[in-house]
DNA sequence: CTGTTAGCGCTTTCAT
DNA sequence: ATGAAAGCGCTAACAG
């Protein structure tokens, strides 16, 4: 049994194509009258008849979907962030009568340029959650004709949407809180370099520091790559040479695992004689013993701020208003839990 | 800047539209003089054309995207079963040309006709993992007109692909672990009676059980619905009255999760006065304490292979062979951890 | 309220 | 190797 079209249901109802499609499409449902409209409703039952999508799309001029830019990762979405990522995507698209088409591309820099093409992949806007292609593309933004929104605290002076979180402010969190709990020999296991949140939450970490006249020289960052197994070795490293450490800063929530693998490793406790904080708040951070302390990073709501930002972009685009790109910054929170001792 | 046609590159080119066209497809790229062909690159890579997607699938009567048909719920990703799905489904989908589109359809029952017209959806083909839909509409899989494979072992006999895992096998291997390890006095806690897999499961361990010889009657069965706070209720409710209990065979891991709470706040200690075992093996099943030893349910693999039969479907469906529906089981293991002790 | 018709931008024979 | 032209199935003016 294969697809109808309009004309076939035209031609069995004994109207037009056109009144077909009106009755099809909730905003001219009401210029078709009520028996021809059960009429038509009857058969297109009877037949199960769809409307092709993409003929649609393309009469409109519009795909009513939103694509998402992700890496093409294996096992992507057993990552905690994507998953909220995703989550935060779809529940902006509730009810708002657009799609979701996720769009995959790899991770090595190898052939993006053909895949450039891809950006006119069948969508009307595009989040990105896609950190290696874009910091190898950023030029990308300019190419493509469809509004954008990314995901993160990038560059300034994109010609496009971006949502970010306060970084700096949660590095500033942690050091008032490990200040206050009596930590002065405070460690840090630092990120990638490439990590812009990274650096900025050390920055806003270092800022309180020097405001409140602890020193901290760059002997106390271990620098590490966010991955949690090499945090463990590098803690067991440092900790075997510098004694005197109390506490932990660790740029992400994975690397804060490892370390306190690593300080069980050794035979220490965390919190009581090391402690240790991270940063992420990933879910399997709560279950972890001890539950970690960490700050929290709207992720979610990042992925579901850029989406709606999106749509009312794409709303707006009838109007003949002049497009403005908008910036939005999450708050974070600190999440008080169990790896951090008060000396 | 708007989008390029494909007309207003061939005239820059100054050749005819149908030699754009194959200058873009891989497929028909050789067709063109090396020449031309340089010259219309050198082009779209100047004027950034990509081509208007609904053209090509209209032309093509293809979208080259299958869909995935999930509820549409808030958080809806952040629940690990959600995000192993669509890992498998997003893995299967690597390098075969084929894009994801993500169908969300509200779980209530409500205006589900509304939306039977959405299944046209513009994907070729459809993965399915909307329990609640499928419920109440296992007609529309004979309505569809694409290929359909549906994750779960729900009836028999349906027109589509399926794929399910041993549910039952699952239930035996729990019987013969309990048993193994001196457990007689076994209570279950149950899904809801809609869920097959939770019955199938009962089955398995039931079978196991009659033909060891051990008696088990209706009073061990605990009903619940899948949810860890009903779940502690229960458990809580239930020991107090049946003090023989020395196992409690959870058929999801949210219950089990919750059932060990409730031994807890008895002021019983799990797994020493009472065992329990899950069945799911959710992410957050290893993290807890005790660590939950349970039953591993292949959801990545059923997705990624109930992708995979939709692209050889989609393959072959060029050819002339006659379509045929197959059904995959996928094995369960037992994951042997911390909550159930050796009597 | 309904029908006619001109696109929408591309793919794909069929010629040449 | 290239071009001309016929659709693909629908939407949206426009006319009545």
């Amino acid at each position: 049994m294969k697809k109808m079209t309009i004309y076939q249901m035209a031609k069995k109802a004994g109207v037009s194509i056109a009144t077909i499609s009106r009755a099809m499409n909730p905003n001219t449902r009401h210029k078709v009258s009520p028996p021809t409209r059960a009429k038509i409703d009857q058969l297109i039952e009877k037949h199960g008849y769809t409307p092709n999508v993409a003929a649609q799309n393309l009469s409109r001029a519009s795909s009513r979907a939103i694509g998402v830019l992700v890496p093409q990762q294996e096992g992507l979405f057993t990552n905690d962030f994507y998953a909220r990522i995703l989550s935060g995507v779809s529940d902006a698209l509730i009810g708002s009568g657009y799609q979701f088409k996720l769009v995959m591309l790899p991770v090595d820099g190898k052939n993006w340029e053909q895949h450039n093409f891809k950006f006119g992949e069948g969508v009307d806007g595009l989040v990105v959650a896609h950190w290696p292609y874009f910091f190898s593309n950023k030029s990308f933004v300019k190419k493509i004709k469809i509004p954008v929104a990314i995901i993160n605290d990038w560059d300034k002076g994109l010609t496009c949407h971006r949502v970010s979180c306060d970084n700096e402010n949660g590095g500033s969190l942690v050091a008032e809180y490990l200040l206050n709990r009596g930590h002065k020999n405070i460690a840090v296991l630092s990120g990638p370099k490439w990590s812009t949140d990274s650096h900025s939450r050390l920055q806003g970490f270092k800022d309180v520091l020097k405001k409140k006249r602890v020193k901290f020289d760059a002997a106390q960052v271990i620098s590490a790559n966010y991955k949690e197994d090499e945090a463990t070795q590098k803690v067991k490293l440092f900790l075997t040479s510098k004694k005197k450490t109390s506490a932990i800063f660790c740029l992400n929530d994975a690397m804060a695992i490892g370390a306190i693998r690593g300080i069980q490793e050794l035979g220490l406790s965390c919190p009581k004689q090391v402690s240790v904080i991270g940063f992420d708040d990933a879910v399997s951070a709560q279950w972890h013993s001890p539950k970690l302390t960490t700050v929290h990073h709207p992720i979610y709501e990042m992925a579901k701020g850029a989406t709606q930002i999106l749509l009312s972009d794409l709303n707006r685009k009838n109007k003949v208003k002049k497009r403005h790109y908008v910036e939005q910054v999450f708050p974070v929170r600190l999440v008080e839990r169990q790896s951090v001792a008060k000396l």
